[in-house]
DNA sequence: TCGCGAAATGTGATCGATCACATAACGGAA
DNA sequence: TTCCGTTATGTGATCGATCACATTTCGCGA
């Protein structure tokens, strides 16, 4: 591999003398304008090629004003479901000749995110997304009312804003009806951050089918989605009459089912518990885990043809992709003894609840 | 909050005419250049608060050929370590005010690799960044001969690479070590890829404390990481007399422990298992798993400090941060009962590793 | 007051592309 | 052949910074 160290990279007007023609047509051929005549074209792009001749981004990104650049903000990018929405969405950026600038933010507060924001638009970025749990990512960016588009990963549409999402509602509620196709009657909810949209839509989910089946949404609690947060709140909360829990992610889900082996309760004899996300250990977990598989690889794609788009001038709009699919393994069965008695370690009131 | 939508960003000729001077004293104080009078300085500072001027990084990059910009090549970033590396890598450049093009990779073929850092080329980068189990991606990138410089993620150094890493070989002997001292004397290993040099080196850590014992290693596995490698070594393996596993990583161990409960052994009564990594799961799992940690915050910082380092001009290095921490839980005994029979599912002959 | 070197500031070229506009070449109808 | 409207190509300005070098101002000793 002859890795020539040229004195220099090859500018556009050495093309030019190259091909035998003006600077001028080699900018026409390497933009596709019309009016150039195919043996010119042919020259320039022989030129070109032998010459390795790659245009110069800065040179270009001065005059236009244009940088086919994007910049993603990333927060909470060591969970399964974002980090691979991150992957995905970058991955195909790249397939589409884009550049992308990346934030992972490891504290999303106002501050570092309007940061993050303001080194984007120093860079000249066409368009940003915005990948977070957290709404308060969101709120940052739309209300630094940017002249650029800006695409948001989030369940629901919001009204000025292009969206794109899973349909995280019609996911909880088929959760939820699992459980109760099952026989189940009280099913708790361990939900994640309040300030999640995805969160919100999963409890709403959670109520809305229970209502639907005249059940009463009792047990709950809200978690940060960390096994340690699914922890606590399966060593404290109060578990009298429930034999199903249905957990906002995996991860939770995890923490919940050692918090109920530790209380002598098993799963899913005892109490059935269902998770969302599907993350790669959830088939392999003690028991194997109920949940509901997101389609992250399509949401980040959506993500990038939506905002492409929209960097064209298409019209705004929202994406709601498939409902999650519901994978029913071993940690959800009919509610076959007597409603759990179990040595409790704190106490929850039923309809309060309780940050973890 | 004004959004003051202005015509046009000012430039630094804005800047002058309102400060009263030329624009070249405009960059002076921009850049931090001597020979600026105090009041001069202040003077023109004032005017770039005012005017909110930010320079233009495209028209600096084209007369500096600089551009304050790295690349970040990522491949396997779902994976829990990768990905607390490279989260914690970009914001240590953020803070550093640097930007970072990064590119996720789906498949880390050597054309993608490839295509990746000619962008980042083509963009400028003044430095790249490589956090990948594959050593393919590593031997790409060096193949190509680069004029800037690279680092890369790596727990042995490399002739002629800046390399960053933790010490996985006393990582892994420390885990053996531990095995040891319970009472063990057949300890089973499952490394990872052997394209990666992490895996091999926890191979060779745990070849080599058991030498130093006077143990022979005998029962290995070559999986990819994934709980489902460590599902089907578990379930295909030779278990005869053996009493421990050392999983290369926490999530093939949860695979591990899965099959094994299936082959009716229980975990660490029948069968000890250890990991590596310390995911966020790994304290809540059947049982609470053993394991190393690292920390990948240091890791993705270290890199990011050597990479400007050398970017400043600085001489090549290599970095090896702490040994990774034994973290001792429930998946750890003493070898109690008589060595295990169970049913076995598959075959494996004892010296040759099987591929997953 | 003068002179002179250092400090402070200014002027014009430059990076490498695109843009706006001018001009040359072509090709068919009068 | 002449004319004229396309089609093809070329010329010079421009984007917004830094760089190289020229010029002015300052401070201080003779």
């Amino acid at each position: 591999m002859a890795a020539d160290e040229n004195p220099r990279q090859a500018t556009i007007f050495d093309v030019a003398r190259l091909a035998g023609v003006s600077h001028q047509t080699v900018s026409r051929v390497l933009n596709d304008l019309p009016n150039v005549r195919p043996s010119t074209k042919a020259r320039v792009e022989e030129a070109i090629k032998k010459l390795r001749y790659v245009p110069s981004p800065a040179a270009r990104a001065l005059v236009t004003r244009r940088s086919r650049t994007i910049g993603l903000i990333a927060a909470g990018a060591t969970e399964y479901g974002p980090s691979s929405a991150v992957l995905y969405f970058n991955s195909a950026a790249r397939d589409a000749r884009w550049s992308v600038f990346t934030a992972n933010m490891v504290d999303s507060d106002q501050g570092s995110i309007r940061g993050a924001v303001e080194a984007f638009l120093r860079q000249n970025v066409e368009g940003i997304a915005v990948i977070a749990a957290q709404e308060v990512a969101v709120d940052v960016v739309a209300g630094m009312e940017l002249s650029i588009p800006l695409v948001v990963l989030r369940a629901v549409p919001r009204h000025g804003l292009d969206t794109v999402g899973a349909d995280q509602y019609h996911g909880a509620r088929a959760a939820v009806q699992h459980l109760i196709s099952l026989g189940h009657s009280r099913i708790g909810h361990l939900a994640g951050p309040s300030d999640s949209v995805d969160a919100q839509e999963r409890e709403r989910g959670w109520r809305d089918e229970l209502a639907a089946h005249g059940l009463v949404a009792t047990t709950h609690g809200i978690g940060d989605w960390s096994p340690a947060a699914g922890y606590r709140f399966g060593s404290e909360c109060e578990l009298t009459g429930l034999t199903a829990i249905f957990a906002a992610n995996d991860q939770m889900a995890v923490g919940l089912m050692h918090a109920l082996r530790e209380r002598g309760l098993a799963v899913p004899q005892d109490m059935s518990v269902i998770g969302f996300d599907d993350i790669p250990e959830a088939a392999h977990l003690a028991p194997p885990l109920t949940t509901l598989r997101q389609d992250f690889q399509r949401l980040g794609q959506d993500m990038l043809t939506t905002l492409l788009a929209r960097i064209d001038g298409g019209p705004a709009g929202s994406v709601l992709t498939a409902v999650p699919q519901l994978i029913v393994r071993s940690s959800t069965t009919v509610p076959g003894r007597e409603a759990p008695t179990a040595r409790r370690v704190g106490d929850v009131p039923a309809s309060t609840p309780r940050h973890l």
